[in-house]
DNA sequence: ACGTTGCCGAACACTGTGTTCGATAATGGG
DNA sequence: CCCATTATCGAACACAGTGTTCGGCAACGT
């Protein structure tokens, strides 16, 4: 049973994702071309091939660590069923020890493809623990709870990809509670009363 | 003085718009070629670089389209310098005029290039009447004006772009009225006791 | 009616993509 | 340590789409 895989599979890889994520930072995404990947990870095209259909699908399998790394992490902080505020928290703390990769793939070379899955992925983590229909926020109307996670994920996204474009100017802990800020500003106001 | 242009420009201009938002419906903005729209307007392929540069060229003259009807509709509504509760509900009911266009710009067909574009004019235009530094919300963390009008902006824009592709399955006044609940909770609960 | 201007269409060079295949060399199990 | 396996290389190829050029024609507005 051989340990993970062929060592050569590893190496190669790894080399195409570090030349991708270098070559976004340099050029942007849309501008990057197979070609630039395979003489900057110096592999060679038919192989690029046997492990990718194309570009993105190398970009979505760089996404697709940070994700099960992210997973990982959340699932080590609370072993079982979570209250949901950890996550935001959760998420501007991984952004940050990931900086050069969430620059990479949320930063402004990045597409927009790597966006739209943290959309999506967001959006099922905060509406995770809410009814099929329910009142939301703390206070009023009526809003069913799909709106609601779409609402909330959206601006969680929002913040995090200008925390990140921004170069990260704030720690991750004040990300975190402006977000809890702006999103419960009631249950914010009670909380820490003087 | 020509009347606005030669009858010919426009003729081409307007064909091959249509052309494009019909192609983004049926294929998505990626798959769509040039020679799709060429076909499709029924123009010559030299004639379409005399008046674009490329295809995002033209997907961008019909966004700017758009937004010169939004903003002629805001500042109908609301003469001079408005207070900025007007604008998500004006955007939701424009949206909801425009539904067609909405679907091919915003929908799942559509590329990420517009929303990009209208996420920065929604944060400029919340974060218009807001000074530099202040405290935010209706209570109490100090937040930044840029980081609250990001965060609404991306709040409202996921809420828009929720609403077009589930097909406005609810009114333009229902978006905003949920869409402020959800921003402004305190004033909610204030503005309609019963 | 006329000068101007936009349009056509076909050809062209060019860039990038994705596939194929035989030869070579690294790898891990026995 | 050896060997069967398997990943990689590299070069060639067909293909799709882009953006440009230019002469002739037709529509336009005045």
């Amino acid at each position: 049973m051989p340990q993970a895989e062929d060592r050569r599979v590893r190496r190669t890889r790894r080399n195409l994702a570090e030349a991708l994520i270098g070559l976004i930072l340099q050029k942007g995404y849309e501008r990057v071309t197979v070609q630039d990947i395979l003489d900057r990870a110096d592999v060679g095209r038919s192989t690029f091939y046997a492990h990718f259909r194309d570009k993105e699908a190398l970009l979505l399998s760089c996404f697709d660590g940070l994700r099960e790394d992210l997973n990982q992490q959340l699932d080590a902080t609370v072993p079982t069923a979570a209250p949901r505020g950890q996550i935001p928290a959760a998420i501007f703390a991984h952004a940050y020890q990931h900086r050069p990769v969430y620059r990479a793939l949320c930063g402004r070379q990045g597409g927009h493809i790597v966006s739209g899955h943290l959309h999506t992925l967001l959006t099922r983590s905060l509406g995770l623990g809410l009814a099929p229909e329910s009142r939301l926020g703390p206070a009023s109307a009526q809003v069913p709870a799909a709106v609601a996670a779409e609402f909330y994920a959206s601006a969680l996204l929002g913040l995090l990809i200008w925390w990140v474009r921004q170069d990260f100017p704030h720690g991750p802990d004040w990300m975190a509670g402006t977000y809890e800020a702006l999103a419960h500003p009631g249950l914010r106001a009670t909380a820490e009363m003087p």
